[in-house]
DNA sequence: TGTTTTCGTTCCACTAAGCGGAACTACATT
DNA sequence: AATGTAGTTCCGCTTAGTGGAACGAAAACA
């Protein structure tokens, strides 16, 4: 994966960087996709005898789905992704044959299918700590009239493996699967207070590149939240992934500290009471969050 | 896809099946892969110059993950998947690579990680459907003391693509992705009673393939559930995918027949009645989809 | 109606990406 | 030590995958 930490996870792993014979010729294949500009995979795996090009490129297709957008046709995949348009028709047909994909006529477009989530549930099953933990996410949702979710690190981002809204909240409701800001949310940054010296130092390097000059501004505030949570349990941030959005967000650290998550408990400003949320959810969160994590783990 | 309606979707597909110069020779890359014994992609696609069968693979890899059984180690995956051993430890580490798999260092295993979730999120955001009907869906599910789920075909079962239940209910939580058995539940009944005549016949060929000598008897029942929701609107199903849980189930329709979902409601059978579920959940069920139905459709 | 643009699929020559059998390592178990 | 088991790596082979270019269809424009 991307942390340091970990680097020698697996058994061997020599530095085999031949990087192609010399300089790599302009010939067919590129030998430096353009796949994952935003990561350094493309980078790392350049000439990876055991790395699947195109296993990476066919779910990068699926990643080009952004939640909002709708359909979309070979094309937009392709300038999305960055892969030549014969690729990404190739791989959009095997991906449609799978029944990742649907077609659609109409449009001639495509649209990520059901079959996807169905992917990702033993993902859920597998977290025993949903289970034990949701009851009580749904009853500080209810509480607080906004929404309590469970968050676990992807990348850059905070991904939601739990979500709870009261009834109360219509608007902005984020499911599972979401995907959020890692350094401008109250989940982000609790997260952030939650792993160690060397994870946090390289998360951070990687979130430098990521949003360059308004980095230091960026860090101050999450070394502020870093602090808050280290002084009271759980940070507290409005209004800078969303515009009049406000929550706290509190770390879940299993008991061996391998595993880490965070939670969030927040809404839009308009049913958030900021002096409630403070002083009343924030100490509930992070009740909620002590009372759970010796579960947390694998 | 599977349907054979919709075989002319892509603009051109003249029938170029080559199968390799003569009899498959029996040299290295086994010309008829085995990973979907199940299914006859396999077949189908034996030497299609189209279809990217690493993708496929490293998908299958995935797929191989099934909700309750935990982290899988490469040589269960290899066996699973019927994939060489070297095959399989490439893939593994393609995919533990770009996020989608976590290992376990303690275990040496492999188990799906979050951020599949997040592939699964454009799903959800697209389904307009669901923002309209979760409301009521919950409300049902409350009503009934049971749950409530909207689900989508994929192959041969069907995918929950929403779910609510009951705070009463608290076993048998099924999520998001969920995959239940097509023929055996009231979900999967309503959804065939939902779609034409001609993919009805298709989805039958392959169901009695993998229902085999149970079929005749289970296409009875199956029959019967559709003429139950010809009649009233909805069937009712107990005992059957699940000892102890019954369930009524009804088709979701868009208005020019295009998309075809269903819904069901019900849960262990301790805690539903099955008379209400009948005279009251079942009509109940019935007046929701059919209010809402006007909505779904791309 | 003809022309141009746009988007997608298909063709095809090329070659390195991916494959898989076999060898190898590491670690339990006996 | 010997055997078994799970995994990774080696390495020659070849075909699966690639991508530039040609092609087709349909929409947009004139």
């Amino acid at each position: 994966m991307v942390t340091p930490t970990d680097k020698t996870d697996k058994p061997k792993s020599p530095p085999r960087k031949k990087k192609t014979p010399d300089a790599a010729p302009p010939t067919s294949r590129s030998a430096v996709p353009l796949v994952f500009d935003n990561d350094d995979i493309s980078t790392r795996h350049a000439s990876d005898r055991k790395f699947v090009w195109a296993l990476a490129r066919g779910l990068e297709v699926l990643r080009a789905f952004k939640p909002g957008q709708g359909p979309l046709g070979n094309n937009e995949l392709a300038s999305q992704t960055k892969l030549p348009k014969a690729t990404v028709s190739r791989l959009t047909y095997t991906l449609t044959e799978l029944g990742y994909l649907n077609f659609i006529k109409r449009l001639g477009k495509y649209e990520p299918a059901p079959s996807i989530l169905a992917l990702g549930y033993p993902v859920l099953s597998n977290l025993r700590i949903r289970r034990i933990a949701h009851d009580y996410m749904q009853q500080l949702a209810n509480h607080s009239n906004g929404s309590v979710a469970l968050a676990s690190r992807d990348r850059l981002s905070m991904i939601y493996v739990d979500a709870c809204s009261s009834a109360a909240l219509t608007t902005m409701r984020l499911d599972i699967g979401s995907r959020v800001d890692m350094a401008r949310t109250a989940v982000g940054r609790a997260f952030l207070a939650g792993i160690g010296e060397a994870e946090r130092d390289f998360i951070f390097h990687r979130l430098e590149a990521r949003h360059g000059a308004e980095w230091p501004d960026l860090k101050s505030r999450v070394l502020d939240a870093i602090a808050q949570v280290a002084d009271r349990g759980f940070c507290y941030v409005e209004n800078e992934w969303r515009r009049d959005v406000r929550a706290v967000g509190v770390p879940l650290v299993s008991p061996d500290g391998s595993t880490v998550m965070a939670m969030n408990c927040g809404g839009p400003a308009f049913n958030m009471d900021a002096k409630k949320l403070i002083e009343d959810c924030g100490p509930r969160l992070v009740h909620l969050c002590s009372s759970i994590a010796p579960m947390l783990g694998r």
